[in-house]
This record gives C-alpha cells, structure tokens and sequence, in this order.
DNA sequence: GGTTGAGACTACAACGTTGCAGAAATGCGC
DNA sequence: GCGCATTTCTGCAACGTTGTAGTCTCAACC
C-alpha cells in the first residue's frame, strides 16, 4: 500500500520518530542524518497520511469557507481570493454552499464536517445579531459580510456605509439629484442593505439632498433576476429618476438591462453605480462604475486572522472587527 | 474535549463497538440496545472524529475538484452543480484551482492533499493525451472536460462536435453564410476547441457552405478579456461576416462588447451563439444564444461514476467515456 | 576526572475509530 | 433437552502519526 513512516525509516536506518522529526523541521539533527532521511523520502516518494496527523495533532490544514451560493459571481470571487490566500499559507478550503437560510445554516456550522477542519470562514448570510451565541465555540472562525457585529468573533468587512455615502455622492457629483437605491430590506438595520442604505442617506444629507423614500427599491435577494424584475416593477410607477445605487453588481446589470430596454440612456437618462468590482462590469455595455470592495485584502486578512486563531487556541484575545479599504470605479455606467 | 465513542458507550452501557455498529447500520442490534445508543449519542450531542475514521477505514468522505479557474463562470457553475450533486451523496468536496499550467497540475494531483481525499473529479486544462500514463494510478478519477480519451480513467463530457454542429448549423439555417468561429487552437485536434471546430466544419459541408480559414478566429484562453481582444484584432482585418460561432460564452460577451462599440448591431449584422450557458447569457444585451451543456447532468454523472469507483475500487471495469446531451438555446443574439 | 548540559536520537503511548475474531445469548428442529 | 445455527454483543488490535519522556554521546567546564 502506500508508503509509511515505518517505510522510510527501516531504508534510512533510523527511527520513525526521527523522520518524524525530519519532516516536521525539529531543529537538532545532524545534517548527515537530515540528507540520509531526506533521500529516502525522495526514493521512496514518501507522503505523509493526513488522517493520522490529524488525527494525532488535531490539526487538518483544511478550513471551510461558508458562502451562500458559487453563482453569485461576488462569492465565486471572493471564494477565489480566499483559496489563493489559502493556498500560500499552504491551507486547503472545503466550500460549503448555504443557500437554504437559517436552519440550514446552522446545520451545516454544527455537522460533522465541521469537525475535520480547523476554522471556519463564514459568510454570513441568514443568521443576525440574535443568533450570535450559536457561534459561542471554541471554534476558530471569522466571520465576513454584516450580519452579526460585536459577536464572539473576529469579523472582517468593507467599509459598507462609506462605501454607499462615496457611491452616491458620486453620481450627485454629476449632477443627479433623483438617485433611487436599489436593494433595500425595509427595516433592516443591520446587514450589508441596512448599511449601505444608511451611507445613502447620509451622502444625501451632506449634500441637502431631501431624501425620498419612493426613490428606495427593495429587493430582498440581490441577484441579476431580482434586479431586473425589481426595476421592471420600478418603471412602470413612473417615478422620475436620474441616478442608481444598486447595492450589489449583479442587481445593477440587471436593472441596467431592463432600463435598457424600457429605452433609458445610460449614463446619459440614468447614471448608474453598483457594488462588488465583479469581472463582467468591466465588459457589460456599459461598462459598469462600481465601488471595489478589495476581495484580495478580505481574503487575505481574513485568512490570517483565522491563522493566528488557530496557531493560538489558547488566546482569548477579543474578537476583532476589520474593515477594509474600499475604491470607486468609474465608468462608463457614470460618465460625465 | 470533543465526545468519543467511549462517552456514548459509558452512558448507554454498552461497548463502544456497539456504538459503532448502531452508527454504521450494522444489522444486527436488537431495538431496545439501538435507542439506548441512539439517546447517548443525542444527549451528549456526539459527532464521528473523521480523521479517525478516515485514518482506520480508509474513506474520508472528501472528493476533490480539480478545474482551472473560479472566476471563470463555466466553472464556478460546474462547481455549483459538482457540490450540490456530492452533498446530496454525503460528500464534501475540496475545490483545487490550477491556473498554472502543466507542472502545476502534476504537482497538485501528486501532492499529499490528493492523500487526503476518496477521489478526484478533475477538470483537465493542461495535460494532453501524452500525460495519460501520469493518471494510470490507483486513485478513483472522474475527467472532466476534453483534453484526454481513451484515458486510464472515466470520462464525462459533453457532445462537442455534435453541438458545435448544432450552433453553427443553427446560424446558418437563419441565412447567414460568412460564419465566423472564435476560440480555435491552430493545430490542435482533442481537446474542446479542436472538436468544436470539427463540429464547425461540419456543419459548413452540410449546407454547402465553403469553409474559409479567414473566419477562423484562435484564441488560447477563453476569458472574455481575451474573446474581446480577439475580436478588436479581427475587426481591423475587415474579413465580412454575418454570424459569429464563439467556442465560449464568456468569450461571445466580451466579442459582442467590442462589436457593438464597432456600430455592429447584434443579430441585425452579425447573429451570435456562444456555449456554456452561464446564467449571463440571460442578462446580457442582447441575451445570448448558446450551447446549454447540462451541467447539472455533468455533475451528477460524474459524481456517480467517482463514487462508483470509490466503493468498488478493486472492480477493474474498463474506463468509461460518457456524453451527455445538450440543447440549443435560442435568445436575441439570433433572434430572427 | 567528575559533573553538567546540550545535542542527537529513540521507545512508547496515544489520538478515535473500525475490522476481525470470538463469546454469550437466543432460537430452532428433532 | 441436545446439537447447531443465528443473533447480539464485546475485546483487542491496528490504521500512521506525533508528544512525552526518556537514553546515550560528547564537549566544556571547574
């Protein structure tokens, strides 16, 4: 069968545990010993079953990244981010897709697979504020997206708020003064939606912009159908408006669609702005301006948080909340 | 620490391979001993240590996906569907992206990750018929995509030619007769483009059209980036075309971007058909015509050969090549 | 020359599970 | 009620690794 400690250890003549000791880069062995082990594992081309270390030490060198759903396109991204930032602190990630809402959510944190990995990356998406003691574990995890703050664990966000206030301020630095919002949850406070509404009316307020609430489109799922459908249900209201705020790319590109069709200009009758820096606004026509959350920085630091959780499990630190940078993107979606 | 089977098996009374059989269905366990278990296992809320499984059976539960590129909307679809059809099988899946090229490929497959896991369903970018012999091991395989027939291991994938055929063949019973095809790989015969273009020409013998190498556009990767530039490129050759067979969608939408900003109005002047259909393609302007490739059907008859050979792995049926079918799907880029 | 200590290596046990072999209890036929 | 097969349950060993606690050697020191 495959080759074992015991393998390479009777070729080179030593000890299991001092192969052990070799690969495991124990500081005091004799350079002659290292190379006569070092060739028996090329020889033999030993490989190390992660089982048994895991097994042994309690450690996988797998985590799990929790996300809704790989066809949004912002997750499938930022999924990419994470497994490159994975990869180079030499973790593997196990994706788990999460698309069935809260009791699924939970399932899913407290089932066995969650066992063989040594932290979780968690997008939030269903659970709030109030099930935040469901994570009170020893579990190393960090939690993305906005769903639960001030919880018991480290948390790693964009700065949504900003985020919308320099979106929106944005396109009423052209000159629009109807801006309607695309993918709000009424009564949200919390949570990305509540968030980036709340940076819309500031920027409205900074610039003496009378908020109008007819101006507010809610859209519960942001995906590229909801959008549209939305801003189909939008156009036939016939409230006039010269700017958008989507809160997510692909709600944008769908209500840029449908807006389209219905024979508005953009950016010319409309000036649109979306969230995410997703691949396709670069080539959607038009282009999209988009604020750039910087999913590498979220990956990357989200990775090392959950690093330095697992290095030091013993560390009851307080849990850290992140915010990232964020960039506007403009395009020709907001052209002047 | 975490509950083992000896916590259970204290408090039901019995041994704790007594718990093991009620976990693992073993027959023979009289009623009344199974529901004692089974109250344990509830009441101390104990869950199976995987790695220790996995290191005594031999089976972890894990299979791996090995494809090319998240950010790649075929695949980000294609994993979508693999994790769905494994979930539903009990399996979680480690998703391995391999941007790298060949020597990247081969060190992935080889590495001690691939240890970890019962299988692999491997989406083979890189490696040619020529590498065939690096896959001749024993460790359950799935091949996914066309690079490697008559491999050591199954295959699954979808009808090519047949639906290059189809695509073309759909343009040209719309009357259009300069066909253009984007994606070609000079010289390569395997291998998705070098079927889809075989598919092309086939198509253009049927109808009696003569094939012209001018309208045979190559591109090596199939980003939309890359299909944009493509097109740029094959515009300034003022080669006449009315249709435009592209080997991707990703591709069709970034060469339909630049035709529209060259006055080219879609289907009017140049009627388009893409593959894949990724959920863009609904949502572009114009919605895409494309090639649907039943993922989902890919996923599921993969997932079912892999475990297939994970459960019998001493069965040495022959390697199995699999077709799945595929429709057209007509939208406004070919629209009458 | 004896003590100390660091360096280099090793033996053993343990991680939590399941396969195997077998023991005890039960059922069946006559 | 006896032999035999089946059901039900158990003890032990093993999967391959690493942590702990050593042993042994040799140089340095007083």
């Amino acid at each position: 069968m495959a080759i074992t400690l015991h393998d390479v250890a009777r070729l080179a003549g030593v000890s299991i545990k001092t192969v052990s000791n070799v690969i495991n880069d124990y500081p005091h062995i004799r350079p002659a010993t290292r190379k006569k082990v070092e060739a028996a594992i090329d020889e033999l081309g030993y490989q190390p079953n992660l089982s048994a270390r895991s097994l042994r030490s309690g450690r996988s060198g797998v985590i799990s990244l929790l996300i809704p759903d790989l066809r949004n396109a912002y997750f499938a991204e930022l999924a990419d981010a994470v497994m490159r930032a994975a990869r180079a602190k030499g973790l593997s990630v196990i994706i788990e897709q999460m698309p069935g809402g809260k009791k699924e959510e939970l399932e899913i944190l407290r089932g066995p697979r969650m066992q063989l990995v040594d932290g979780i990356l968690y997008s939030v998406l269903a659970l709030g504020e109030e099930d935040a003691h469901h994570l009170d574990n020893a579990m190393p995890m960090v939690l993305l997206g906005d769903r639960i703050f001030n919880g018991p664990k480290d948390h790693v966000t964009m700065q949504n708020t900003e985020g919308a206030r320099a979106a929106t301020d944005h396109l009423l630095s052209l000159g629009r003064r109807r801006v309607a919002a695309l993918g709000a949850h009424p009564g949200e406070v919390v949570g990305s939606a509540g968030l980036r509404l709340d940076g819309y009316q500031q920027a409205l307020a900074e610039r003496g912009v009378e908020y109008d609430a007819s101006l507010v489109i809610p859209v519960i799922s942001w995906h590229r159908k909801d959008g549209a459908e939305a801003m189909r249900a939008f156009l036939t209201k016939g409230v006039p408006f010269d700017g958008l705020v989507a809160f997510n790319d692909s709600m944008a590109l769908g209500a840029m669609r449908v807006m389209q069709e219905a024979g508005l200009r953009i950016p010319d009758d409309v000036a649109v702005i979306g969230f995410d820096d997703i691949d396709e606004t670069r080539y959607s026509i038009p282009s999209l301006s988009t604020i750039d959350p910087s999913k590498d920085q979220i990956a990357e630091t989200a990775v090392d948080l959950l690093l330095e959780r697992i290095e030091h499990p013993d560390s009851h630190a307080p849990a850290r909340d992140l915010a990232t940078e964020f960039h506007i993107v403009q395009r020709e979606s907001s052209a002047i």
